[in-house]
DNA sequence: GCAAAGTTTCATTTTTTTTTGAAATATATG
DNA sequence: CATATATTTCAAAAAAAAATGAAACTTTGC
């Protein structure tokens, strides 16, 4: 027998729920391969699968969070260019709106988390380089640490190609 | 003027180490970014820039780190085939050499890490739409949870095929 | 300019992860 | 087989990361 919400049309709060809800366990462990912590992911779970903009104090006590771990984590979700604060009239709270695109996300993930981490490695490598040179290594120990070090190099100058070129081509 | 080590072509016990100890650097960010705890990083970066294999014990007490978590870490990197064992004659110790070839790293990683995830991932998309088919949902709402999950399943579609495309590009 | 509402910051607490070290286990050697 | 050596395991300690919540700060509307 068909319920009285399937009748009307109408939404049933508990099935979108039970839906929302893998929808973040999903982003929880996305964003937490990504090394953010889970509050991150549950925020941007829930806005992913908002139908509607929503402001930081629903966010927080829909999600059972304090306030400062949802202020925390919209501010590096904004930083990732993964939400974006919408205008709503007549409402001085700020409301937020899941960026869907995963691809701009990638690319700002990657600019902001992983090409920092990337130049540091090749100055580390130029200064293993700079000690090498001060040659005062003996001929056999050098040769063999000359090829260890090329292989760091190219490991650093393939992800640093590899990396950009896969965020291209999540044509999502 | 040319130091005594220089004159001799021996090497000197200090630049080496110094060296090493860029490298173990090197390699405790990069373990770090895959999540991996730092000790795996310090192990694997001093057998990577050791010409010859070392035993736990050695590897241990030049860390300054436990047996226990050496026993771990090296656990850990076998397991990632990131290491192996090589025999060596009149010790009974297991001796280790690092695998220096960074692709097979990396497939094994994918493999082991993220191929599960990705695996969960879909299941728990499935069980998103059967919750959205039980029909519960009214048609406005339906529409919109339908193009966020068909988002999902396009994301860890191209995840799963671009990671070990990507495994394979690492010709190091 | 002041009060109210909204947000951020940050010291403290809580939780999670990693390391330690000692006991248990396994393995080789005489 | 007894002993010495090497390794693993795992409960407890230490360290690191994340969450809390109250105070500080900002912004808006009257």
């Amino acid at each position: 027998m068909p319920t009285k919400a399937q009748k009307q049309g109408k939404t049933t709060p508990e099935s979108q729920d039970s839906l929302t809800l893998e929808g973040i366990d999903f982003f929880v462990r996305l964003m937490g391969m990504l090394g953010m912590p889970r509050s991150v992911g549950e925020i941007y779970g829930l806005l992913y699968f908002s139908e509607h903009p929503m402001p930081m104090d629903a966010i927080a006590s829909k999600l059972e969070i304090s306030i400062g771990s949802a202020s925390q984590g919209l501010k590096t979700l904004r930083s990732l260019k993964a939400i974006r604060s919408t205008y709503v009239p007549g409402d001085r709270r700020d409301h937020y709106v899941a960026e869907s695109e995963f691809r701009r996300l990638f690319s700002t993930f990657i600019r902001d988390e992983i090409t920092p981490h990337l130049d540091s490695a090749k100055e580390r490598i130029s200064r293993m380089e700079k000690i090498l040179d001060s040659g005062e290594i003996d001929d056999r120990t050098d040769e063999f640490l000359v090829i260890r070090i090329e292989k760091l190099k190219r490991l650093t100058k393939a992800t640093s190609r590899l990396l950009p070129a896969m965020a291209g081509l999540l044509k999502l």
